[in-house]
DNA sequence: CTTAGCACTCTTTCTGATTGACTGCTAATA
DNA sequence: TATTAGCAGTCAATCAGAAAGAGTGCTAAG
């Protein structure tokens, strides 16, 4: 394509994105093009339009993006630099906080996101089931009632409580803590499972109950820990796309959707952000939406996916630029940590 | 005031929640009297509109229930028996599985009642500052991580991770958990504050950081857990309010907000129906709205407090109704838990 | 290939007229 | 004295038509 057409496709979706109303040839020319008439602004975007790239809302309305016009945008006509030095203070503070878990990592990352971006942004950790036990404690917290925690090689930490309908003892509750490591120390945590049930109660003798219940718990504690943070639900509703209550509607209710969410959330790829414009996004409901789900891992491990929300005129540049300086800060933090020896 | 005039305040109060549109005189003959004339109740309706119970939208519309006359409704003119054979069964069905947690009994509830009250539903769990202490817990989770695990009387169980920047020792762990039951059992949760930390240091010689850093994860940790409980957030847009795109977003914003939602629930008394009609609220935000509180008890122990949202023409029958019979519900399971020597 | 100029299209906004749902009031009635 | 029928008056909601304005597409000239 001509350089001088792509540089109006560019100029048509950064005005749109700002003022979310049809760009016409006259705007270009003002605020981008002042060389050339818009006479010839009117000819390219015909022809922008019989290609594909952009649309008309009316016979005589100015020009709006189409989903393949953005696609072009942000494929090959984007710099991600667009971050001021304000925000990356503001990140540099927020995400140097220590916290004592990864959870809450990915909560305070998860609300940067969405104060630089005004975004409404989702997130979900990283997938426990996959990861690698260190150690597995049970503590008696009552005749019947115990603690299951595991600990991950990923320094992942995930308890739960389990109730027995029969007394137990110090006893067996310190046999079933030997079997259990024995078994599963560098195991993936989904290795609990029903074979591993039979396994234990071959070498114990009591109650198949206790280790049926213990066993169930901690399945249902890793279905659990499929939990969305979510910052931001009330960012979008000062977007003129807004106006319309079923557009408001439909954003709240695909946002209570957990099943949705999390579909989008798990289907990135390690380390690589994706963007699904509009009807690109698999859910119908998200059809006037765009969706921006960046993996991150720091050091090699999966540390959960983050997804931003938006119209489809969302600011890319933006978002993109925020979420590739934020994982390098992960990252970088993670290195001084290394060295520090923890 | 005379009978008949109570007897119209209601259909109008009555109508006006079913239908959300001003009530004419011609409607409460066809429907709820139909043995005087309408321009009888045009009389009546000028009187309750002289004292205040009811309002007009404009001069030649029908009539619109006041705050004032919502409170009298409430308070003197509503019969609560307003739940079904179906609701009931559907209630005892939610509340009868077993939950090992506390946490997860209030996430039930509050789903159910969303889900038959079909409005908004908040909660929260009871203070865990007031409880009493059972025991604390000190587990080793590596040479500078344990995590600590407090059982209260009520069988409330909170954990939470702690970090050191030293290594401690099994032996230190061990004294410490004997020093804190010493001091705290039976004593509430809030106890665990800085006279205890110096307490704890006077006897044990080793590093003050250690016992800080427990006493001040062990504190965060109960400002967490004002973890508020929400389902049904969506459901209040199909009512006909919620078409002014305003509302809806002032709604959306007000149950983002974390402080206004805690406040508005901490501040019940135990056992006692709240209703606060629009501007009864103390919340600006919620002036539009109407907020039903329940603090519920079990066994004359505090468990949590229960809030719904709903607009000024909420159902109140029908949710004071289904509140009553939940509370019934529970204590009735804590009975017969007692019973089974649990 | 670019541009000026103009006809044409479509949305938006405003106006005025019409309809219909109410009320309040008056005068008649039980 | 309390109720009611009847009617005038008020206001919101809806619709059609007019006018304005923002754009485009096309033609012809540079």
């Amino acid at each position: 394509m001509e350089e001088r057409k792509k540089k109006i496709l560019r100029a048509i979706v950064d005005e749109y994105i700002e003022t979310a109303e049809p760009v016409s040839s006259n705007t270009i020319v003002q605020k981008y093009e002042p060389n050339i008439s818009s006479a010839t602004v009117r000819n390219d975007m015909a022809e922008l339009e019989k290609i594909g790239y952009i649309e008309k809302t009316h016979t005589s309305s100015g020009r709006v993006p189409s989903a393949k016009g953005y696609r072009l945008y942000v494929d090959e006509l984007l710099k991600y630099d667009d971050i001021s030095l304000e925000e990356i203070k503001y990140i540099g503070e927020k995400l140097e906080t220590k916290v004592n878990q990864l959870e809450e990592l990915t909560k305070i990352t998860t609300s940067t996101i969405s104060e630089i971006t005004h975004y409404t942004t989702v997130s979900v950790g990283p997938e426990s089931s996959k990861q690698n036990i260190e150690e597995i404690k049970f503590v008696m917290l009552g005749s019947r009632m115990l603690m299951a925690i595991i600990v991950t090689e990923l320094g992942l930490i995930k308890e739960t409580i389990i109730k027995f309908d029969e007394d137990i003892t110090q006893e067996q509750v310190d046999t079933l803590t030997r079997l259990f490591n024995n078994k599963l120390k560098g195991k993936p945590i989904e290795m609990i499972d029903k074979p591993l049930e039979e396994y234990i109660f071959n070498e114990l003798h009591y109650s198949i109950n206790i280790i049926k219940t213990i066993i169930e718990e901690i399945r249902k504690m890793i279905k659990q820990d499929e939990r969305i943070y979510l910052e931001g639900r009330n960012k979008n509703f000062d977007l003129p796309e807004f106006k319309s209550l079923d557009t408001a509607r439909n954003f709240v209710n695909v946002l209570d959707e957990n099943d949705t969410m999390l579909d989008i959330l798990k289907s990135g790829v390690a380390d690589d952000i994706q963007i699904y414009i509009g009807d690109e996004n698999k859910s119908e409901e998200l059809k006037d939406f765009s969706v921006i789900t960046f993996k991150h891992s720091v050091a090699n491990k999966d540390m959960g996916t983050i997804g931003i929300i938006g119209p489809k005129r969302m600011n890319y540049s933006k978002v993109i630029s925020v979420m590739k300086y934020i994982n390098k800060i992960l990252n970088d933090n993670e290195d001084n940590n290394r060295k520090e020896g923890n």
